[in-house]
DNA sequence: CTGAAAGCGCTAACAT
DNA sequence: ATGTTAGCGCTTTCAG
């Protein structure tokens, strides 16, 4: 394996002007740079990573810790992270943590245990408060995504302002009878994101003087076939069927869209539908949506952790802090039509 | 940060002996070896991964390429992978190549570059021959999955094989219109993956003596949207409609139900589908499919590269080796009932 | 079974 | 602007 040594014999330098004029640190004239480098490509030399860290202390490594992969919204983060981290010359090391107390254990003792990142980047992680310290002990930047993480600069959409600009859109189109469906305010891992939507729901009815009662809201699981067993039950009775709906997410709405097309009821004219996300098959069931961009958030949370890795001293916004997404109304597809008023 | 000498010094050995005992190679005695436990977890000691590599020039990383995270079948493949390799105590470095090229020269820049991997696994990486001896040219374990890769060992399902097994279900079951709606056969990214499973199915169709002609066969976008679409086309004319159809992948036969439902015909009491996969999705739609365990792929790659690492002399089955996915009918699931005979 | 010592390949003062 | 030199923290012969 050819080393730097090769490189200064080869253009009758130093180690360290080779050192110099491959890292761009320091002073290297401009005929030397580029007689370096012509050596470095022509011997195919690469710096030893192992080598460089052990000296700079850097390794240009950041974690990520997710819970889970195959769900578009972890995805989606997931891809943006990489796609900015790539960007920046920082490589990704990926810890899939899910709810085994088995691996959470030895993801943490990975992290402690190696010394192997700059940074870490925490997704929905949903954990204790010494694990938090744990983290936190690790003297390194943090950055958390889609949770509140006691103690960590965290990045998420303002929920209970997504929910209430999605809500009033409906009313806006005249709705009056208005259902919500939503995640479970007891669930595990909910970082209340079901109870603000909730409450985002809830102040946009009062806004407006809609009445609100416990029909109102139903709560389901957090996917496709939660929305769709849901959509049967509310969509069966004719009687009691609202006008429109707002599905906390557009997965859930999508089972409800699925649920009511087989119902012969017709969205959006028969019935409207919003959700929020903006997931890729919401196009197919014609879907209205926010725009909650993950992979934005994931890139977000990498300038994040890499200013303060570049630029000490910088420190990202306060705790719990929130960034609200981009929330875009596509009324192009949105046609609601209500039989209402 | 406390280093190998402050736990020598607090056990009374040498560095050597602790490096021997925390890391298990070498003779230790007992007595010693607990000692210099003790002594390290007290002071939090962890070993610098820099330090260790830069002289064993092990890394302890495997470097995974995926072309997309956002599927089902990428997104599965990359936790078996994460599982398995955290379970054998590697890191995952995560490289998402998508077709840009710049990206793509980036990531093999890295890897050709930053020497921080011990083995790669491939996802259906579209390489170029010359950056397939790029790869190559790393001299470390490679493996890949789902597309076979000149010149590496490449793990992907039987797909002549498990088209036939679920158009002979069908077969058993009394049908004879079946159709098939597969994937573009000049796609890229392709892999024959289209084509293979084209070939089963008229295998199976030939070995029972029916008729196959171009109308039993179309081709659509390998997702859900795309089986809507055809399943709209094909369905919507009674007098063609077939009675059982064989999507080449869940996602495909997802769109197709939703298309019929919606035209209100029964699944599967009007019309049998089978599809290739498993999708979790499928269960909602009453799919009957063959089980692919992507995430089982991704288990056996590492095992492959893991193995080549850890003993060196082994080597992985031949070029383009093919493991056959355990294929499971669920039965349970499916009751065609075919109108003709 | 344990210790001493020689690096692994590079970077960062410090000189020049 | 470039060269010299002293390690970074660990593992691994080689002795004992």
């Amino acid at each position: 394996m050819t080393g730097i040594e090769d490189v200064a014999a080869l253009a009758g330098v130093s180690k360290a002007t080779v050192s110099r004029a491959l890292s761009g640190r320091g002073y290297v004239s401009a005929e030397t740079r580029s007689r370096v480098e012509a050596a470095a490509s022509s011997l195919g030399y690469v710096v030893s990573s192992s080598a460089s860290s052990l000296v700079t202390g850097r390794t240009n490594n950041v974690g990520v810790i997710i819970p889970m992969i195959n769900q578009w919204f972890f995805a989606s983060i997931l891809e943006g992270v990489e796609r900015a981290l790539l960007d920046r010359g920082y490589d990704l090391m990926l810890y899939n943590v899910t709810k085994t107390e088995a691996e959470r254990t030895k993801v943490f003792e990975y992290f402690l245990v190696r010394k192997r990142v700059d940074a870490v980047i925490a997704v929905t992680l949903e954990i204790t408060p010494e694990e938090t310290s744990q983290l936190l002990a690790l003297g390194k930047p943090i950055a958390g995504i889609g949770g509140p993480l006691e103690g960590i600069p965290t990045l998420s959409i303002d929920d209970v302002e997504a929910a209430r600009l999605a809500t009033e859109h409906l009313i806006l189109l005249g709705h009056r009878e208005i259902m919500h469906v939503g995640g479970d305010v007891h669930e595990q891992m909910d970082f209340h994101v079901h109870s603000k939507r909730l409450r985002g729901f809830l102040e946009a009815l009062q806004s407006a003087g809609l009445p609100a009662d416990e029909h109102s809201y139903v709560a389901t699981r957090f996917d496709i076939p939660g929305g769709y067993t849901v959509g049967k039950q509310i969509l069966g009775d004719p009687r009691r069927r609202p006008t429109a709906i707002f599905a906390a997410a557009d997965e859930v709405a999508i089972g409800v869209i699925i649920a009511a097309r087989e119902l012969g009821i017709s969205v959006p004219d028969d019935l409207s539908v919003i959700g929020i996300d903006n997931h890729p098959l919401g196009a197919m069931f014609g879907l209205t949506s926010l725009e909650q961009r993950p992979d934005l958030q994931g890139e977000q949370a990498v300038e994040w952790v890499i200013r303060q890795l570049e630029q000490p001293g910088w420190a990202p916004p306060p705790v719990h802090s929130v960034v609200p997404a981009r929330l875009v109304i596509r009324s192009s597809t949105a046609r609601p039509r209500p039989r209402a008023s």
